[in-house]
DNA sequence: TGACAAATAGGATTTACTACTATATAGTAT
DNA sequence: ATACTATATAGTAGTAAATCCTATTTGTCA
């Protein structure tokens, strides 16, 4: 609570946006103002918004923009590991362009997702019968219903 | 490695089915016999099937069941606790039969689902901040790219 | 500044899932 | 056993998410 940056939403904007490039670059991909577009969506907001929802913020900016484009921007994200696609039980894909190491709940009912920051869930490990593959990535997930589902 | 039981597989089909006759009764549900042969192809494999290859298996022994009735079964046992909705990061929503604590490692590219028995993984508890809602599934999970994969 | 590989817009298509409704059936009371 | 009733199913239609296709545009680099 007394880190106000370990929520990864208080770093500058234009570090961000130069990393950004230097990462688009090095992935030998093309710094389009569309693919800006949407990464600077995916780092404003706490909400892991889909596809759909990125899509409709960044039309504000670009109103021709296609959702193909911006589904496909966020592959692209989580490809150079710009951004990761949050997990969880099937439903629409969510992204998350915090990179900070935490972890999720997800409510079953509104389909919330709340970020978690638990240093001990950081330090997994994968086992050793995973030897034989490549990890990317380890995850620990919540899931259940939040207070205000559970009120009504 | 020295227990043949824990990967849930072992156990008598005709106890398991038993018991799910008393789980559907307590839940207000009827045993049918399209209900009975999802769950049979559940608990058969350990491929963690989608809702379409369940369907596929059980079209055998039912050739006219509809795959909605196939869909909304295998949500129902997830609901009853029967079985449950294997978390991942988009993709088709996968099943799993085998009640028997453990995680899983997907692979990216083949979209396989491997089991892991890891005691350790299943003592983590939910953080204090999710006091305020319902915890219903705790889950470690590994991504990644499977051997197999990888030599192509 | 010109060339070209990469990216985009727009629409079509595919796939996953859900909704609807008439019929059938499991469970229960008679 | 028989009939009743709430639940479940089959078949189909519909919705939503994601991907594919192609002509055009645009970053990037020589």
């Amino acid at each position: 609570m007394s880190n106000g940056c370990r929520n990864g939403k208080s770093g500058k904007l234009k570090e961000k946006l130069d990393a950004f490039q230097v990462r688009c670059r090095e992935a030998g991909l093309k710094v389009t103002p569309q693919r800006t577009a949407v990464y600077k969506v995916l780092i404003k907001t706490d909400e892991h918004p889909s596809a759909e929802m990125v899509f409709r913020e960044v039309r504000r900016e670009f109103p021709n923009i296609s959702l193909d484009t911006v589904n496909r921007t966020l592959l692209t994200l989580n490809e150079i590991g710009a951004a990761f696609i949050v997990e969880g039980s099937g439903d629409a894909k969510r992204f998350d362009g915090n990179l900070v190491q935490h972890q999720h709940f997800k409510c079953l009912k509104c389909k919330r997702i709340v970020d978690l920051f638990n240093a001990q869930f950081g330090e997994i490990e994968a086992p050793a019968s995973l030897d034989k593959f490549t990890v990317l990535k380890k995850t620990v997930y919540f899931e259940g219903i939040c207070d205000s589902c559970r009120k009504k």
